[in-house]
RNA sequence: UCCUCGGUAGCUCAAUGGUAGAGCAUUCGGCUGUUAACCGAAGGGUUGCAGGUUCGAGUCCUGCCCGAGGAGCCA
């Protein structure tokens, strides 16, 4: 029996017939003798069939494939070294599986397509070799998060997606019927994420977030993925810390595991590779004076703008950490500076390169009295969050932690200009399908 | 919500207010080493929608719809 094999693992089948599993990705042809690419998902390889060499019915059959037809194709792979990846298949058999009518032909041809259509057709447009190599490092920068910290002792604990209020009263959620009742999707497992802290320690989420603001760049997506741990009796430099490591950590990760994906894409892996701790830690109050010298017209109180964060961005050649924004611009779980209490212990990174923030966090106010002044300031329902103060009285310590939006990471990893092709079907200001 | 740009063949794009075109894709033909193959031929259009100006509108004007980038807001 011939085994199935990978087109990945080609190589060690050299001399030897296998059956491969897939697609047609493209068909050459030139007289009598026919070049078809075959793909299965992970990798493309040149099959070659003489007209001469085989039977009729097989050279008409394979003639006669359109792009992405389905099939299963039997021969003997050889090591040739003009044919793209260095193996060639001589095609002995085929049988096809699904044949693409050209009266409807696969609309993604290898040519070059505007935004909006391969938008459209993104269930598709998914097959192609750099959509691929994108979800090849998004799924390895995820088991990379998920390593750091299962590695580092830290229990998953998974928060709520339907909630009952907003995390922070500001933003816009997405409003759902609960049975007649009102409920919105999460915005963070940030606050769940502290009552977990409070029963094993050390924690993390990891899931999809929502945000209903009608954000429209390259960098806003309204579903979105964030892991967040969250640690108790960890300060603000114990989480920036932390931050740091788990960017590295992933970097390098991806750097070791996925370098062809990175080629593909075309990434210069120098720019990742000095991605190496320590990170430059810089105060906002310094941010601010740098922004101002390079001609930003930021004053201080105000949260920068995307222009902003490119500026300091470009100012490093690794992630920076900002930290001790106003108090003011932040959540009101935020633990203000006790020497200064009109700054927030809190801290963000910037990646670099211009890719904007990709973790925010901080030390959480640890106090009751604190928390329920921020709560009416900030005219917040306080029936809403009587079980988050429950934390703080029963057993408070001091806590920080942060979340880390993993489509931002993705993006600044793998080199691109939106966040669209960071994840698999995004949801955006005016994208909902496919 | 605001600003800027755009919408013409399945796709990517051309077209001084004067006969709507090219490349790719599709179909047919040719080619025994192709590399987004190449060569030849054919089919393919309510120019986003609705009005208006004009002898004549893809082109100018008004409104609307859809999309892209950005601002605000945010991560």
């Amino acid at each position: 029996m011939t085994p199935a094999v990978e087109i990945r693992n080609i190589a060690q089948f050299e001399g030897q017939d296998v059956l491969i599993q897939g697609w047609l990705y493209n068909l050459r042809e030139s007289g009598k003798i026919l070049f078809p690419l075959f793909r299965d998902g992970t990798g493309i390889l040149q099959g070659v069939v003489v007209k001469s060499a085989v039977a009729p019915e097989v050279f008409e059959s394979v003639r006669n494939l359109t792009q992405e037809s389905s099939l299963r194709v039997w021969g003997k792979v050889r090591g040739e070294k003009r044919a793209p990846g260095g193996y060639e298949l001589d095609v002995t058999k085929v049988e096809i599986l699904q044949i693409v009518p050209t009266t409807r032909p696969y609309p993604i041809t290898p040519k070059e397509h505007g935004v909006e259509f391969l938008m459209d057709h993104r269930h598709l447009w998914l097959r192609s070799t750099r959509q691929r190599a994108i979800l090849g490092v998004r799924h390895e920068i995820i088991r990379a998060c998920r390593d750091f910290f299962d590695d580092r002792e830290f229990t998953l604990v998974d928060t709520p997606i339907l909630t009952p209020s907003a995390c922070e009263g500001t933003t816009t959620l997405f409003e759902v019927n609960y049975f007649d009742e009102k409920a919105y999707l999460t915005q963070s497992g940030q606050l769940y994420n502290e009552a977990a802290a409070m029963a094993v320690g050390k924690t993390y989420c990891f899931g999809p977030t929502f945000r209903a603001e009608k954000s429209k760049t390259r960098r806003h997506l309204t579903e979105f993925w964030m892991v967040e741990p969250e640690v108790a009796f960890a300060r603000l430099d114990d989480i920036m810390t932390l931050a740091e490591e788990l960017v590295a950590f992933v970097v390098a990760r991806v750097l070791e595991r996925r370098r062809e994906e990175l080629k593909t894409l075309e990434r210069n892996v120098s720019k990742l590779e000095v991605c190496v701790p320590p990170f430059p830690r810089l105060a906002y109050d310094d941010a601010v004076k740098m922004l101002k010298e390079k001609g930003s017209e930021i004053v201080w109180g105000s949260d920068f703008g995307g222009t902003d964060e490119t500026l300091l961005s470009e100012s490093f050649d690794r992630p920076v950490l900002v930290h001790g924004y106003p108090s003011d611009i932040k959540a009101f779980y935020m633990q203000p500076d006790p020497a200064r209490p009109e700054v927030a212990l809190s801290a963000d990174m910037l990646a670099p390169e211009g890719y904007g923030e990709i973790i925010g966090g901080g030390e959480r106010a640890a106090d009751e009295q604190l928390l329920l002044r921020r709560i009416e300031e900030q005219k917040l329902p306080r029936e809403a969050f009587e079980w988050y103060l429950d934390l703080r009285r029963y057993g408070s310590v001091p806590h920080a932690g942060f979340g880390m939006g993993i489509e931002r990471v993705v993006a600044w990893i793998c080199g691109l200009d939106h966040v669209r092709e960071t994840i698999p079907f995004p949801r955006m200001l005016y994208r909902l399908t496919p």
